[in-house]
DNA sequence: TGACAATATCTGTTGGAACAGATATTGTCT
DNA sequence: AGACAATATCTGTTCCAACAGATATTGTCA
């Protein structure tokens, strides 16, 4: 596909400065990530990585059930669009919705069998994936690696600041 | 929004192998780092990340055209997927198209003034932006990370294994 | 030259993400 | 109780990405 991208960064770092090197290599890293895990969750189990997770926070609160405002919380998407992502679950029956008694306006969502049955039968992938995507780099650098992202994540600032 | 992340990464770092604690910063990262571009861009230009890429890519060859191919080698996107996008850019005069002469098959695609002007007015931006997020790491550890984003990137393997 | 594969782009269609505004329900204050 | 704001979800709509198959043009070989 592209064999020379770790060469495009280096051929960068002589004019860019170390903060745009750092996130031309996570975008980069991030998209050759993502993209195999995107394929084949569709290719085996005709998910979207957003339904995936949404999937994967219900079994983490499992057996209780979630609201669409706690799944919103949790995920990236915006509240306003869980509910047509729960749909598609729903009809699936990977999942069950129902319109809580004490409380009309809010629908709780679980996950419903199905849908465990499905999320086992890709656990081996999500974890077997990683290791054959970059299981080159030694353990040592990858810790390094995940020490250095936190830091990062850790006061990340805004655009434009405030 | 959520101020719990990098403490989610060290609460699983006791559980998880070295690569999927890795695999989990740098998709959370890199997350963190596009949203603001990409809100950036469609409130300042109306433009896709996809769509600034395409441009930066035109701009770089320029006054060279390229191929619609050609831009799909060096892009994400998926050569089927080239036309279209481009066809947006063209509807906004920000490049223009040709049929070449010598095949009648291959289409140039050329960057407009306006383009140039557009990216001429987000330069700047692309410049600060970068240290606005992450500029509170210090630059000897930006550097180690892109280094080992690079180590990541050169050798990664694939999924499912070849 | 005519047939056929290869190349480069285009079109039709589907599905999902994003945003705005609408609806239904509850809490609060008078 | 009635008015009004707050909350939680839903609906309408638009845009874009993705995939499959179609079209047009060129290269190649009998």
């Amino acid at each position: 596909m592209h064999p020379t991208l770790a060469k495009r960064i280096r051929q960068r770092r002589a004019f860019a400065s170390p903060e745009q090197e750092a996130m031309l290599g996570i975008r980069m890293v991030s998209a050759r990530l993502l993209a195999p895990w995107e394929q084949f969750l569709k290719a085996e189990a005709e998910l979207t990585t957003s339904q995936y997770n949404v999937l994967r926070i219900l079994r983490g609160s499992h057996p209780m059930a979630l609201t669409c405002g706690a799944i919103g919380e949790r995920t990236i998407a915006r509240e306003p669009d869980v509910t047509r992502l729960v749909d598609r679950l729903n009809a699936r029956g990977l999942v069950s919705r129902t319109r809580s008694e004490v409380d009309r306006r809010v629908v709780e969502v679980h996950i419903a069998g199905k849908g465990l049955d499905l999320l086992r039968t890709l656990d081996p992938h999500a974890l077997k994936m990683p290791r054959a995507l970059i299981g080159h780099v030694s353990k040592a650098k990858l810790r390094q690696l995940a020490k250095l992202l936190a830091e990062v994540l850790d006061g990340m600032g805004t655009y434009p600041s405030p």
